[in-house]
DNA sequence: GTCTATACTGAGATAGAC
DNA sequence: GTCTATCTCAGTATAGAC
């Protein structure tokens, strides 16, 4: 998950994980620090805040975003790349994505919120674009999102996920993809 | 909101605004009692702890997505009456969803995610039998889903509302809804 | 430069007693 | 329905190990 073995890249981890398995409310400095194996001091020598650490998460979001597009733009099928990585539910970029779910839902999450629109939009203009079709490309992107909000509920079962993509791709070369 | 004007109605809808507004963090049983304009201990006499009070809300919110189930199985057109409920952001029943959305993140979650899921399979059985087709369904169902995910985080303007449900039903048009 | 360990402040929530 | 004791958390500081 890490993309290094950095310290600071563990801490990320174990915000991720602590966010994912146990809500916003575990996930204090002190709870992250524990799990990712370093002192209280040790993360605020990283990160001198929590919310520094909020900005790390969601720079590592962006980066993970960034590189997901632009291997969509150089993807054959560009409709099931996109859906395949939607489904991937324990990539570092998914894993990233629903922890930044949690955070854009607090009355302090307008960066994380603008980071996802972010994506969102990136991913739905390089869809549209390939495939000239741009009610299309929101279709997909709206049933990704739909994925991802029981990702973010802890409700989708991974052993499933190859039977959802399948289903979903369907319904996408129905549209047309 | 309330669907009348009991103290035990004020309560959920006192309990449902702070969710939304200010995220489960906020929601203490002070908090709640202080905006219906209670005090703690009559907030305890109607809900006798925090998880009763989780209960109300959960049974508010099948309530309202019986009653939704019940129209929609009414109506002339399904998918419209569908998409036109999910889009509705201001209604009771949707401000009961995106507040149980947060309720259904936490480790504690589970009975929130079960009626959720309980709704959920509700509607996709309703569309699906009217259109004869369970991948529309499917599909369908999931488009509303991606729309909670917005509206759970702030992030959809009602005044786009309007726009957004044309494009969905014109993308399920095509899918032959 | 990268931490550990410890201890402190101040804010805010919580829980119980009365 | 208020009062009080307690707790948790963020953040700061310090001194020192490797």
């Amino acid at each position: 998950m890490a993309r290094d073995g950095s310290t600071r890249e563990l801490l990320l981890d174990a915000y991720v994980a602590l966010l994912i398995e146990e809500g916003e409310r575990a996930a204090t400095v002190q709870a992250v620090a524990d799990r990712a194996g370093v002192s209280k001091g040790g993360l605020l020598y990283h990160f001198g805040s929590k919310a520094d650490l909020e900005a790390g998460l969601i720079e590592r979001f962006l980066a993970f975003g960034a590189e997901d597009v632009e291997a969509l733009l150089r993807a054959d099928d560009i409709v099931e790349a996109f859906l395949r990585s939607s489904i991937a539910v324990d990539s570092g970029f998914d894993r990233a994505t629903v922890a930044l779910v949690r955070l854009a839902q607090l009355p302090t999450g307008g960066p994380a919120r603008a980071a996802m629109q972010r994506i969102d939009d990136a991913y739905a203009s390089a869809i549209a674009e390939r495939l000239g079709d741009e009610e299309l490309a929101h279709a997909i992107v709206l049933m990704s999102d739909g994925i991802y909000l029981r990702s973010a509920m802890g409700a989708l079962d991974p052993a499933r996920a190859e039977a959802e993509l399948e289903s979903i791709l369907a319904i996408a070369r129905r549209l047309g993809a």
